[in-house]
DNA sequence: GAACTAATAATACGATCGTTCGTATAGTTT
DNA sequence: AAACTATACGAACGATCGTATTATTAGTTC
């Protein structure tokens, strides 16, 4: 079966995502608002009007570069922690990843989403209410992680409650790091206060996984 | 002793506090960056250049509504909870003001540090070297108000540690609610957590404040 | 009341913003 | 080769940005 390729859409997929590769590292630094069409046509060398025209307005751009930070999101923090065995080992590996992700500096100026979150969390329109969404889902999956750990008997903990608490050292460390200019200690710190939760709600005779 | 006023000042004076009531507002909601010079006077109807005079710069004014912000933070937050003796009901007080203090909107965009230290956590320059200043000042000021319980006795943990994981769970309320439209509901949820967390640190026989 | 000072205003500057329009180029289809 | 389509470009729009210069007004001091 012979697959046709069109030139010109594959060309222009291309600047697309080079584009929005540039356009996340910009927004995670500078914001969705910093991130300004003559400044990113500028640093790619095309032009701004062309740029322009794969997105049509700048709300479109923003929710685009949304997107294309999930994708990167998934594959940096969700994938990893998914290619272990559901359960506590899971809900740890998932902790890991995320301080990694934030660590690593995956985004240049840490963690994409909490920068856009607070950007937007007090403003209406598209941009608010799709990151809002994204939230609910990423919650959602640290929630589920956490309930299949106590499905299978290794965890005592709501997982609503345990869920906010794991999010919230996460967030924490990757705003901590980024005030004291890349200090990595703090990962540490929030690595012993995730572990120390853990450990007060596994159920006893559960191997640890760290 | 006759205290002799220059009306003049005085007016200017009004005219700044005037000005940095409203910044602050604008800053919680749009970010320092979002606020600008010609929008701050039009709100205030008065001139721009005359605004502006007032502060040389946009950076200056950016810093002096970071101030601003740190004065009403102080009576709103800190204040409240310095009224209670020191001591485990101290701390619990602390976290109570503060959840308080995002809940209310005392900041019409939530809390306007978390707000900002996200905008300016990874530049560089006056207002992230600021904002850096503030936090650390307010981390050490939640470190304190433990040790003060750790020495009375009633808390048995370290300090850092604790004080980490609880200001984790005022901003992960404080976002979790812009985010979801002002809902109401994350901050009994940190609320409890919170509870749970001193009541697990908290010395046998220690009366518990809530 | 004249001289002086501090606060406010009017106007304009160059730069950049998001957006529109007309056109040129690259690639496909007939 | 002609007709068509998708992508990219150049130039310009009106609006707004931060900032500088110059003038006006309000209030003090002599």
């Amino acid at each position: 079966m012979e697959t046709r390729v069109d030139g010109r859409l594959v060309r222009g997929d291309q600047t697309r995502r080079a584009v929005l590769r540039k356009a996340v590292d910009i927004a995670s630094v500078d914001g969705l608002e910093g991130l300004s069409i003559g400044r990113l046509a500028k640093e790619l060398e095309i032009s701004k009007s062309g740029l322009f025209a794969h997105f049509g307005s700048k709300e479109e751009l923003q929710l685009a570069t949304i997107r294309a930070a999930r994708r990167i999101y998934a594959t940096s923090v969700v994938e990893p922690a998914f290619a272990v065995e559901p359960g506590l080992g899971r809900v740890w590996a998932l902790s890991e990843s995320w301080l990694e992700y934030s660590k690593r500096r995956v985004f240049p100026g840490g963690c994409f989403f909490a920068k856009a979150s607070h950007e937007y969390g007090a403003r209406r329109g598209p941009v608010h209410d799709f990151l809002a969404e994204v939230n609910r889902e990423w919650i959602q999956l640290v929630e589920q992680t956490i309930t299949e750990a106590v499905d299978r008997g290794e965890l005592a903990a709501d997982p609503v409650q345990l869920a906010f608490e794991l999010n919230a050292f996460y967030d924490s460390a990757n705003m901590a790091s980024l005030l004291r200019d890349g200090d990595g200690r703090v990962y540490a710190q929030a690595r012993q206060s995730i572990r120390a939760r853990l450990e007060a709600a596994a159920t006893a005779g559960t191997a640890l996984p760290w």
